[in-house]
RNA sequence: GCCACCAUAACUCAGUUGGUAGAGUAGCUGAUUCGUAAUCAGCAAGUCGGCGGUUCGACUCCGCCUGGUGGCUCCA
């Protein structure tokens, strides 16, 4: 037999006979080894560690240490999953496909009789668990693509003939474990035996490929870990989003609602939410002037004539209100763009006066599927930090830089990573192919000048133009899609923005889109969960709260809450005949930053004793000085 | 929009295998004047999301609608 040598990580190289498997490799080491083995990479590609090598090459055993362990296990998981549900439903479930995803997997089932329930799941893990205990071996089968065609037909399984029909390969890999056999690439963990940890988690209706005119199959959503205790680390992490939820702590802290009477998606400003928002908007108004923005405000209404010029009535209509009065049909806006173009219009511009930035807190609304709608996240109705950069060709970079720089420093200021990402042209668009080309590349040489690592989403981007998408992290690093900017030739072109060059010639400006907080709604939405609903003094609603300890201390109290809110700070005051612990714990409960205890002492010294959220105090301290102390540290954004 | 599920007092939730409902918190009244996360007692509070249907009788079963939840598709 012909001997192959194969080199492993260390460099070492061993020789073997043609035909060893990975799992031989790894038991020439250690029996330890190859009972740890999950699967190996060859020449860097993922296979079974059943799999014979027939040449020489460089071999990586991938052991449940090994970065692609996880993302394998769960994969292999997700057929653990189907072969329990094939057990117990037989054939009144089809099979479909099943990845790993972020956090976990899935499994796509079709069934006209089953439904799926909740209450399926703890049957559904007995099963799993059982079949992990029989510590199953899992193999690999090579068949020709007619051979696979016929046994899923046989088996009644449509779904994965319909794959198989569309895969454009002679030969198909199956993994078979015990009874149940399924069409996958692979590679696979070696055992059933692996699986020490997971949970079924969600129900959910999913569409046959994802597109909205396929069936309607039901998906399993599950996790798994490498142990136990990573499962429950994870869970314990996914209660912790549980409690974070905005919708939860916006109710709890008063911060907004929705009404039905009024309409999904539209968001009621309750008096602590509104304030929130006022200060983000302040905030806003603030950084814009500083970097050279023009604050403009353009109507809620603007006539269908104009939506038909700039595309939007036929790349948007679906997701527009209209109205008509006086037989004049007029579109709520859904985007601010077209006011601040006719702004720029008003008058002649000269090459001088750009690059133009129109800002505006501009309040649309959108006709969003009633499916999708979220809280906050997802709203009809929502205001954007939106701003309209008109400027030469050659400014199109100094000002996406300048753009990325603001969001860098809004994000630092609330305490966000961020990743970015470019998208480019989509089916449905405007323009000429030479723009397209043109802006995609000036945001790209934008991004690679500034050198922060950034993804390529084919076909993502606005109908008009390109767009850098920056995602935010959060501190429990989700990601949150926020700040957007977009390159765009052709509504300048549609609207016939000019300026007049140094040549005194008539020339053609480039508008970029952008927002840096996104919508004012998404974002208030992202930061309570952020900050867990606990806002730095600087954006909290109430900064502090005054508290007697009892009446005696009433009118003292009622001058320090005076004298503070007279220099504004955001404070409240809390006279009622209740002890201390009491008012402490529902202002604990209302996360203010600071309490502000008074009693006999402090009356007697005309001071304030302040407590902070966290439970630690501070020594007495004067108004005044309270009030310098609380300006300071908003002023620092803390 | 699609699939599944949910809707009981202001909030969080219990409950009735079809005979019209409770608890805690909040609210109101009274007592208590208290030093860093819940003082005590009493009172009041719901067309059981809306509209139809089945039934002697519907909060409970069925249908439609509205709103929400988890996803899918879509998106700031």
């Amino acid at each position: 037999m012909a001997s192959i040598q194969i080199e492993l990580p260390d460099g070492s190289i061993k020789d073997f006979d043609a035909g060893v498997t990975p799992h031989d490799v790894a038991l020439s080491i250690s029996e330890g080894l190859a009972r740890q083995t999950l699967a190996a990479r060859f020449n860097d590609v993922l296979i079974d560690t059943t799999r014979p090598l027939e040449q020489s090459g460089k071999l990586l055993l991938i052991t449940p240490n090994s970065p692609e362990a996880l993302e394998m296990i769960r994969h292999s998981c997700a057929h653990l999953m189907a072969q329990a549900v094939k057990e117990l439903y037989g054939n009144d479930v089809q099979v479909t496909i099943g990845p790993a995803i972020k956090d976990g997997f899935y499994y796509d089932f079709y069934s006209e009789n089953k439904k799926f329930v909740p209450e399926d799941f703890p049957l559904i893990e007995a099963k799993m668990e059982e079949l992990a205990r029989a510590d199953m071996p899992i193999e690999r089968k090579v068949m020709s693509r007619d051979e696979a065609i016929a046994m899923f037909r046989a088996k009644g399984e449509d779904y994965k003939v319909e794959l198989i029909e569309d895969l454009d390969q002679e030969t198909l890999s199956l993994y078979q474990q015990g009874s149940f056999i399924d069409l996958c690439r692979g590679p696979h963990v070696p055992r059933t035996g692996v699986f020490k940890a997971f949970k079924l988690t969600s129900l959910a209706g999913a569409y046959w490929r994802g597109d909205e005119k396929n069936a309607m199959l039901q998906r399993i959503y599950a996790t798994a870990f490498l142990n136990k205790k990573d499962l429950k680390t994870h869970l314990e992490r996914l209660e912790e989003a549980r409690k974070r939820d905005h919708r939860k702590l916006g109710k709890e802290l008063d911060l907004f609602s929705f009404n039905e009477d009024i309409g999904g998606g539209l968001v009621l400003w309750h008096p602590k939410g509104a304030l929130l928002r006022t200060i983000i908007e302040d905030f806003e108004r603030k950084e814009h002037l500083k970097r050279g923005y023009d604050i403009v405000v353009g109507p809620q209404l603007l006539k269908t004539d104009l939506w038909k010029m700039s595309g939007h009535y036929d790349n948007y209509r679906e997701n527009m209100y209209f109205t008509e009065v006086d037989e004049q049909g007029y579109g709520i806006k859904p985007m601010n763009c077209l006011a601040h173009m006719l702004i720029y219009k008003a008058k002649p511009r000269s090459y001088r006066n750009l690059p133009i930035r129109y800002f505006e807190l501009g309040t649309v609304h959108r006709h969003e599927k009633s499916g999708v709608l979220h809280g906050l996240l997802r709203v009809r109705g929502f205001t954007q930090d939106d701003a309209h950069i008109i400027c030469r060709p050659d400014q199109i970079d100094a000002e996406v830089k300048g753009v990325m720089s603001f969001v860098r420093d809004v994000a630092g200021i609330f305490g966000f990573n961020y990743t970015m990402e470019l998208s480019t042209r989509p089916q449905k668009s405007i323009g000429s192919d030479a723009d397209w080309e043109l802006a995609t590349c000036a945001l790209k040489n934008a991004l690679d000048d500034v050198g922060e690592p950034y993804e390529i989403n084919e076909g993502d981007g606005a109908f008009y133009g390109p767009k850098i998408d920056v995602k935010l992290k959060d501190a429990l690093d989700r990601e949150w899609q926020c700040a957007t900017i977009q390159c765009d030739f052709t509504l300048p072109e549609r609207f016939d923005l000019t300026y007049t060059g140094q040549d005194g010639e008539k020339h053609r400006p480039v508008m970029l889109h952008r927002v840096i907080v996104g919508s004012i709604e998404r974002f208030i939405g992202v930061l309570i969960e952020h900050y867990a609903g606990s806002f730095p003094l600087w954006l909290s609603p109430v900064q502090a709260i005054v508290l007697n300890v009892t009446d005696r201390q009433a009118e003292y109290a009622q001058q320090v809450f005076d004298q503070l809110r007279a220099v504004g700070v955001r404070v409240e005051l809390d006279l009622r005949n209740e002890k201390l612990g009491f008012k402490i714990r529902e202002a604990q409960v209302a996360k203010i930053p600071y309490m502000l205890v008074i009693g006999d002492r402090e009356v007697e010294d005309q001071t304030v004793a302040p407590r902070f959220r966290d439970g630690s105090t501070l020594d007495s301290l004067s108004v005044t000085d309270f009030a310098a102390f609380v300006a300071a540290e908003a002023a620092a954004y803390k």
